[in-house]
DNA sequence: CGCCAGGGCCATA
DNA sequence: TATGGCCATGGC
């Protein structure tokens, strides 16, 4: 079967039928890294309720001088707190380097930049491209749950592991930080709408049974 | 009440 | 390298 033509196939209906998302809840570049390690296996309600408790007052200054247990009690809603407390002091220790700035981050090329993301604890693929693509717009695809189950769905024969995954996206659908950008919000705006808690896919662009899930 | 959400780390085999 | 336990809150 040729799935070249069913992935952009996919793109075209979700966007015809979404248009133009270029999409990710965050106000700054800062806040979608911050967003982007506070959603980890996370409802994203939650972790609105962890950047309302900033007040507005969110930097990578803050970060870095808010003593661990204050910053545990700003982030609790989004869960795993102690844990992402440490992660958000890791990743902006990181950010330090760059003096907080995107313009001297994105001087480094793709390759190298994902590899010293990769490096710090708290940061994995996911997480890793996700700060690539919609903080720094690098062409890097993500790879979540909700992309997991779309080629369940759609019964590609893929490994279901990140790699696999993100390689197949992105040799098969050629593009740039833009599309994949949109592609990704695409798929999980979609998600959200149509194929969340809904034994049946009422609406939905793509026309799938959604009562199918990933299994384990 | 139980299940789950835009993962990642670590120990174990 | 590949599973499994663990982390924790809030919505439903």
């Amino acid at each position: 079967m040729d799935n070249k033509l069913d992935l952009i196939h996919i793109y075209n209906k979700l966007l015809n039928h979404y248009g133009e998302l270029n999409w990710w809840p965050a106000d700054t570049p800062y806040e979608v890294m911050v967003g982007a390690i506070l959603t980890q296996n996370t409802a994203w309600s939650n972790v609105e309720k962890a950047i309302a408790n900033f007040s507005g007052r969110l930097s990578p200054e803050l970060i870095e001088t808010l003593p661990i247990p204050e910053l545990q009690e700003i982030i609790r809603p989004s869960g795993f707190y102690k844990q992402k407390a440490l992660y958000l002091k890791n990743f902006t220790e990181w950010y330090r380097q760059y003096g907080y700035s995107v313009e001297s981050v994105c001087q480094k090329p793709l390759s190298q930049l994902r590899k010293e993301l990769l490096d710090i604890r708290g940061v994995g693929f996911e997480t890793a491209d996700s700060i690539l693509l919609y903080a720094f717009s690098y062409p890097t695809f993500v790879v979540d749950a909700y992309t997991k189950r779309l080629l369940e769905r759609l019964q590609i024969d893929v490994k279901l592991n990140y790699t696999p995954i993100k390689d197949y996206f992105e040799s098969e659908v050629q593009g740039d930080a833009r599309l994949y950008n949109n592609y990704h919000s695409l798929i999980v705006i979609n998600a959200k709408k149509h194929c969340n808690k809904k034994p049946i896919c009422d609406g939905c662009p793509l026309e799938f049974d959604c009562k199918f899930r990933l299994s384990g």
